[in-house]
DNA sequence: CGAAAAATACCTAAAAACCAGTAGAAAAAA
DNA sequence: TTTTTTCTACTGGTTTTTAGGTATTTTTCG
């Protein structure tokens, strides 16, 4: 139906998984597979001078988080589709997937069938999941009933840096800012992620994976 | 070398590892595939009647975690070789499966040759690992450069009640103790994490799949 | 049983975090 | 270029944690 087959990059840190998918895909009549690549700055540099129009990613890979590798690469190649192949079951991490642009979510251990019907569904433009996922999305595990916060350069930097158990007054040193402004982003930080105290908000950047 | 094959089964829950694995052996003269397995209960139920030289074993799996099965294994079938292929890269877990009768741990990024280096070395009988391997078994990573500290009962409660946001005076009141006593335990649990305060207990904790 | 480990509870004092606001400057987005 | 968001900083007051101890009572285990 297409005229050009699709150019299909595979982003996966393990060769054996690339190897596998490479196998599974080489037969299909709409794909040509154009390669794999073992980490986000590899593919971000093929991108710029070649074309391609589709990218299977996993989310963890060695240099960038999966999720990130996509945003940005939907922000600059808008026309790319992203589809996730991970193993990561976490909804936190599926619901930002989708959020920063990828046209679907399928687990390592989905079949040939599903990931045929996802790629053709990302085609049309719309969400494709694997059964799994679609499980995982439905029943929201407590833990990760409240959507991860959106925040801001400096609320990730600081949130990094209370993780590691400064206090505001080290922060402020370090970062050359008044520790006033630092209780005031440590005030904001327990806002957005709804919580009381540094234990809570901890746990919930981990439980989100923010680390 | 051998006068018959390696018989040779693969256990990993993702089918596309399994593809990508029989890809990159299937023409390895030693060694015979005779197929891939997605968890632990049908390996164990294929080991009752069929002879198995060789296990490539993974960590996670959905039934069992790798390094019991592997020890299940090994247990009733001696003779059988076991391979970790894992991306898990906590030196704890490459140590168990060891302790567990395995005769190597590999990462799933490693390559071809690694792998039949490895596979060699299993069957001479030695164990062997690949080079990352290596290097997380000579220096451990900084997160678990302190052994987890054991914790009392009392001490495991109260921890997982701080990571709820909980204050001292919350928690006495819920374990019906004075709220003195809370920061006593508070206060042993800083000095067993060897921490300086609750941001970096928890995310120790964290590390430490504590939660 | 006796010793060690764990759990309990207290004291004092300082440091840090948390609460509830306000508000101007800078940067980003519409 | 407005508008909005982010970043900055402050006031003033309260609560909680942390740091340095000590000390008695239970449990647990050899």
């Amino acid at each position: 139906m297409q005229p050009n087959k699709l150019k299909t990059a595979i982003v996966d840190d393990h060769p054996i998984v690339i190897e596998g998918l490479k196998n599974l895909l080489k037969n299909e009549s709409n794909i040509e597979l154009i390669g794999g690549f073992q980490d986000g700055e590899t593919i971000m540099k093929y991108l710029e001078s070649e074309k391609v129009d589709l990218i299977l990613l996993d989310i963890t890979l060695p240099d960038v988080n999966g999720m990130d590798l996509c945003l940005k690469i939907k922000k600059k190649y808008r026309s790319v589709i992203v589809l996730i192949l991970s193993n990561r079951t976490e909804r936190s991490i599926v619901v930002q997937t989708i959020q920063n642009g990828a046209s679907g979510y399928l687990l390592k251990n989905s079949s040939l069938d599903e990931l045929r019907l996802c790629i053709a569904e990302a085609v049309k433009g719309s969400i494709c999941y694997s059964k799994e996922v679609t499980e995982i999305l439905s029943r929201p595990s407590r833990n990760e009933l409240l959507a991860a916060p959106r925040l801001t350069k400096r609320e990730k930097q600081i949130l990094e840096l209370i993780a590691q158990g400064k206090t505001s007054q080290a922060i402020g040193e370090e970062l050359f800012l008044s520790p006033l402004t630092i209780d005031t982003h440590r005030k904001n930080l327990l806002q957005k992620f709804q919580v009381k105290n540094v234990a809570e908000l901890i746990m919930s950047a981990n439980q989100q994976h923010l680390f």
